[in-house]
DNA sequence: AATTTAATGTTGTCAGTGTCAACTTTAGAA
DNA sequence: TTCTAAAGTTGACACTGACAACATTAAATT
């Protein structure tokens, strides 16, 4: 509660800082370098201040990946603001604000996905992030299924045949391995791509 | 060249070893805790041996990721096997093959798609290998588009879309995040999963 | 207002890591 | 047979995550 000054022995909201910190480092370095002592420093603290608030190495960085899946569900929402619920373009432009933010965001949307390994049951708040990160597209699609533009079909299934898209262009383009240039080409790209996910949707069935 | 038995000072084939080795190691724990020296260790042979084979820890990793694509590729060209080039199974049998894979070497298969951090223009043998394996993909759906069966978009593209489609689908798997059961379930969901991507590739045109 | 207490931050330590440098052993070319 | 370069070893260094013991402080209790 008390808020201190910085530079009292008592930080004042330390917690918070160092997710920050860490934030900061894993944009500029990447995360394989990321070691707990280092973000102690970047915040001016002994090297074991953070074991206060976090219980380990991984505990941090969940908060981190956390703190990730709340930014990407409000991109998410915010992409889908001004578009009519009955349109194709709306799916298209989550899908384009999704890859987007991985793009933007490299390291902190590997960190999101898995480069650190979590144990999920642990850390329930960043299950339950990502979670709602997730209910957009479930949300959408169930919008598009009442206006009639998709399939009859489980919405959370298609939602997640959904998500594997994306989130499969995001980490193949980080990974360098679509080989299609960023700009303008990677953009048709990412139309052709949601065109040819929203006609499979779309579709009643016959296989 | 020498066929050297194991306990003389000089190894024989240490380089291929240090790599099972740690694709053993890599399967039991994971990557996160892997470290060169344990790989060592478990061959039998002193902290710095692994420096005369491997320029870095990163150089022993993208070996072994290069051996797991040369692995993938043969799943893939297997499971093609046996199926008509001109039906809609060819692609299903593929990516179902494909998501397998994934889940049967988990570990293994993060370490090939970035979970440690490869300069990609510095390992020309990982680029080579896993581009053959996308290969695999191109070839089925430009193979499809003669027998009639896709539409006449460019086939790089078309196999870009598949590949991010069971690629995410592999990743959100391994991190748990489907929320689908292992087992007939899961295999449901990628059967309308490829469905849906099968009936997007085959439409023509209109958004 | 004084005292206690629990939260927060620090120092010291440990085993383990990746990598460098210097040394030793060995296989095969000269 | 000698020489040399490749292959393996030993020792060192700075760095890491984590633990234990200690110090400081804010605020709850008296």
């Amino acid at each position: 509660m008390a808020l201190v000054t910085k530079n009292s022995y008592h930080h004042g909201d330390l917690r918070q800082n160092l997710i920050d910190a860490a934030i900061a480092l894993i944009s500029e370095e990447g995360i394989s370098d990321l070691s707990l002592r280092q973000v102690a420093r970047r915040v001016g603290v002994s090297h074991n201040a953070p074991y206060r608030h976090f219980e380990d190495k991984e505990a941090l960085l969940a908060a981190v990946a956390e703190q990730g899946f709340q930014c990407l569900r409000v991109t998410m929402e915010t992409a889908k603001q001004g578009i009519p619920i009955d349109s194709f373009q709306c799916l298209e432009a989550i899908g384009i604000a999704y890859v987007n933010f991985a793009l933007a965001q490299p390291f902190h949307y590997r960190l999101m996905f898995g480069d650190y390994r979590y144990n999920l049951s642990k850390h329930s708040a960043l299950a339950e992030a990502a979670q709602q990160s997730f209910m957009v597209l479930v949300n959408t699609i169930r919008e598009g299924q009442s206006a009639g533009i998709f399939r009859s079909a489980d919405p959370l299934s298609m939602a997640r045949v959904a998500w594997s898209l994306v989130h499969g262009q995001s980490m193949l383009a980080l990974d360098n391995r679509l080989q299609v240039k960023q700009g303008e080409e990677f953009v048709t790209f990412l139309k052709f791509s949601s065109q040819i996910l929203i006609q499979g949707l779309a579709g009643n069935s016959a296989t």
